[in-house]
Formats: structure tokens, sequence, C-alpha cells
DNA sequence: TCAGAATTAGGTCGATTGACCTACAGCGTC
DNA sequence: GACGCTGTAGGTCAATCGACCTAATTCTGA
């Protein structure tokens, strides 16, 4: 049940990612997220996360010893399972086409910013800290770089004129972040940006 | 450099010596929005503000009651002046091509984003308090709409088909957010991602 | 079985916060 | 000269914060 700390370092080391921590510093990350979803950097507090987290202030300072340390391992998980869900979006898509691949990925894109789905809100908060902290910014880029490289892997493959891979993920990653703050000012319906963007890629693939 | 708030009706005030209240609260306002922009939305407290106007923190609540009437104010007369700098844009550059007028727009429109310029700073932190703060997110909806209009009249012309303009809304608005939070993560530099973001208006200007 | 590590409980501490309050000086008006 | 309003000063207040501390308790491995 428990054993937490010393086996921490071990998963670590493999291929860099998931990683099984213990499940308590898991219910605090949790609860440190959702309390930043609901209530922003401010109202992320240690007691707060405590209370959530059905545990006392102490015990939460025994996991993470500052409340900079929670947020760094919040940012680490978060931006990991995002990685996560595309990955699994990109394997479940057997679409033939780089149109319908495309598309697919746009409409799943924008319906996140569409809805100010918990995710946008999250990320709302980590750019804003993104300015004032390092160590989240650094988090924040590299998992943009990865995110988009993978976009494009999936709507054109790796193997194609590499001019052609950078401008598909400089268009589609400044795109969907962009989206999910201006969704609601927009003149367009999302299935109507969604087609326009789908064609702008195409547009990319086969110039004219 | 402010001119802005002079039209909200301080003016014709019975009293005489109005413009000594409006003075103070624009110092208050530009206090606030440093604050905000450096600290983020924690440290925005009542207590800087009037130490960075050099004045107690019982006169900075004699203009502004709360700590949300300050946050009020400071959005109401920032997105009035981001509007108020792209009308300066749009005058300015006479270019005769859509072409050039797009990548005109588009390059001043990235640049800010490439250098995380105080604007992007400030907007980051303005995106996450109206994820909770509904007076924040309908100025920043409502500044959107105007801006995005805006864009594509100076681009386009004020005339041209509806959806054409709706479009170029769709794409401009979005990509210019979004590409202050990515920018660093992009394979492309900005001048590249300008060019690439000119044909692509330029392709929903004259589709195939 | 039992020493020591891991975990939990229950505080304390100084610092900071927003809201609120009273006092008072300067001013024009009645 | 009394009054009312604006603007400024100075202070109080309960609430909350992160960091830190000590002691108890539970678990684990030799």
């Amino acid at each position: 049940m428990p054993l937490v700390k010393q086996l921490d370092g071990d998963r670590n080391r493999m291929a860099g990612s998931a990683s099984h921590r213990s499940d308590k510093e898991q219910v605090i990350l949790d609860c440190a997220l959702n309390l930043l979803k609901e209530t922003g950097d401010a109202g992320l507090t240690m007691r707060k996360i405590a209370d959530c987290a059905g545990m006392r202030l102490s015990n939460v300072q025994y996991y993470f010893k500052s409340r900079d340390d929670v947020l760094k391992a919040m940012v680490t998980r978060h931006v990991e399972e995002c990685t996560a869900d595309l990955k699994r979006l990109t394997r479940e898509d057997p679409a033939p086409t780089p149109r319908a691949r495309a598309h697919h990925l746009i409409r799943a894109g924008l319906s996140h910013g569409m809805e100010l789905s918990d995710m946008c809100r999250i990320f709302r908060e980590l750019w804003a800290i993104s300015s004032r902290n390092t160590i989240v910014r650094d988090h924040m880029t590299g998992y943009y770089l990865n995110f988009s490289a993978l976009m494009a892997d999936f709507v054109i493959g790796e193997d194609v004129d590499p001019a052609v891979h950078d401008r598909v993920r400089s268009l589609l990653l400044p795109f969907f972040e962009g989206y999910s703050v201006t969704a609601a000012a927009l003149p367009l319906p999302m299935e109507q940006v969604a087609d326009m963007l789908t064609d702008l890629v195409m547009s990319i693939l086969a110039p004219r």
C-alpha cells in the first residue's frame, strides 16, 4: 500500500514517464490540480490541498516540502497526461487520408477550447504562472515541442519534407491554443472553423 | 499616453477639481496593471498598489472600494488601450495590396508574442482570471469581437463577402493569441511563420 | 521480535491580506 | 459661521498563509 519515495527515483529512471508514485502523492496532485482549475494560482494553498485530500497540512508537507514542489510535480504530471491523451487519440483513428486525419484531430482539438474544458482552464493558469516560473515555463515548452511534433506526425507521417512538417506544427499548435481563449468571440461556429483549418493544412501539404 | 478615460463622464461632475480624482485613479490603475504583470493575480494586493502609487491603503480604497473594483476598471482601460493601439497601426500603414497589409499586420501581431511583451503577460493573467470572473470574461470577449473585426477590415476592407471576412477573423485572432504562448516551442522562426500565415490568409481571399 | 524508518497528528510562528473605522484638513456654499 | 463634501492619514480586525516543529503512531525488514 504505501511504499513511497525510494521507488520513485528507480522508476523515474526508465524512459522518462509514467512513474508510479504513491497513492497519497497522486491524491495530493489531484487536489492541487483541481484547486488550480477552480480557484487559480492564488487559491492553491497547502491548507486547501490538505483539506481536499482529507489529510493534515503537515502530512501534505511531508510529501511535498514546499508549495513550489507541489506545483512542479503537478505540472510534470499534467503535461505527461496531455501527451498521453494525444497519443491515444492518434492510435484510435485509422483514417486513411491526411485530410481525414487532420479533420479528426482538428475537431478534437477545437472542441476542447469550445467548451472551456478543464484542460483549458488549467492551461490558462499555467500560462500565467509560466510568465514568472522558469521550471513551469520549461515544462510547457517541452510539452509543446513534443505535442506539435506528434500532431504533425499523425497527420502527414514522419518522413515527409521537414519544411512541410514544420509548417503544419507551426499552424496547428498556436491555433489550438489560441482557439481555446478566443472561441467565444469568433464569428464562425466550431464546425466551420474546423473545416477552414483543415483546408489550410491541406494547402500546406499541396501548395499550388 | 493616457487620453482614454476622459470620456467616461468624470468631467461633467458638479464639484470642482474633478480631474484630480481622475489623475489618481489613473495612477492606481497603472500600478495595478504593473503589479498584475509582474506578480500575477495573487500578487495584486491593495497594499502593494498603495505602495506603488505612493499613497495610503485607505486612500486607494477611497477611489476603489474593493479589490474587485480595481480589477474591473483596470481591465476596462486595458482593452480600450489595446484596441486603440490596433487602430493606430491600421491608420499608419497605407499598403496598397491586401497581401502587404496582411503581412504588415501579421508581423506586428506575432512580434508581440515572440518577445513575451508586457501585453502578452497581462493577457495571460487576464485569461486565467476570466475563467472565474464573468465581468472580466465579458470584457475580453467584447474586446476580441471588436479586435478581430478591425483586423479583417484592415486587411480586406469592410465590404467584401461576409463569409470571407468571418474566415479571416477566425484565422487571425486565434493564431495571434496562441502564438504568444507557443512561440518558443515552434520549429520555425517568426519571419517564416509570418510568411506562412500571410499565404494562408491570401488563400482564404482567393480560394482555388 | 524489535529498532528504525515512514507516516500522521496537532500545534506555533511571524507575516500578510481585505475590509472597515475614525479623525481631520481643505474647500465652497448657504 | 455652520455645514457638507472630498481627500488623506493612521490604525484595527479576524482570517489566512507557508514554514517549521515535536510527538505519537504505524509499518517494515533483518
